[in-house]
DNA sequence: AACTTTGGATTACACCTGTAATCCTCGTCG
DNA sequence: CGACGAGGATTACAGGTGTAATCCAAAGTT
């Protein structure tokens, strides 16, 4: 059985990196000054904070580098959706043994969930359902 | 509001201290043997590893132990459905900026939601949409 | 009594993480 | 020209994690 789950296997991100991550796939190709400023205000970070993650990250192949000039450009390397996929099955196995509906629960007693997510998980839902049918 | 939040803070769960909590959760007040037997066959772990895990839990403060006898008893100190919650929230942070609809909808996708689940989804999401108009 | 099994206490140890600091070099600004 | 700042390379360093091993004493087994 030689699913999608054998690809370039996604490398493990840590949390700081996600913060990284997610900058990279929001700009796309950026510089580490880029990354900074972007950052800035938000985070406390050092710019050598900063390169410290993004080196971490090129290393695991997460984000690939080229030269330009004398600087670099990072580039993610690796697909947002699949990591978020991993992250998220890895996520439910440790704390809801894998369950979906227990998590989605827990945060609707908790009313954490606002109308408009609730119209949006609706809608996912059906478009579910209408493709099981299928 | 004083709810459930401010009470005494969980402490930071490792992945694999998930594993040693959830049995404790499930059995309730164990012993190191009960634990180490509940594991085995499941994995690979030593019974010196699960104590490692149990020693830390017990240091974090997330077991309770008492002495019977010349052994110990652990029963979880913390909240399961309070350690799910924060869990929860810090995945969803990190990985989907905090959004709960994105991540469900990611699953789907990739039809990783059986037929029961979405019932029971709909289910909780009847629920909670009202609970929203009372 | 000798042996084995359990489980607590202590120790190990490499790797990952968060969070930088240093050093150096090149390009820029005054 | 000389100071300054950005950014790469290297180094730091404590705390958390995964995964035990060692040592030891009590309890159970033969």
């Amino acid at each position: 059985m030689a699913d999608e789950d054998d690809l370039p296997a996604t490398p493990r991100i840590s949390d700081a990196e996600w913060t990284v991550m997610k900058v990279l796939w929001e700009r796309g190709t950026s510089t580490l000054g880029d990354v900074v400023r972007e950052l800035e205000g938000r985070l406390h970070w050092k710019p050598r904070t900063v390169q410290s993650l993004i080196r971490r990250l090129t290393e695991k192949g997460a984000l690939a580098v080229e030269a330009v000039g004398r600087e670099f450009r990072y580039t993610p390397a690796v697909d947002q959706n699949h990591c978020q996929l991993e992250e998220s099955r890895s996520f439910l196995d440790r704390v809801f043994n894998g369950r979906l509906t227990p998590f989605v629960a827990g945060l609707m007693e908790r009313e954490e969930v606002s109308k408009d997510d609730l119209a949006a998980l609706r809608e996912v839902l059906a478009q579910a359902e209408k493709k099981l049918k299928k």
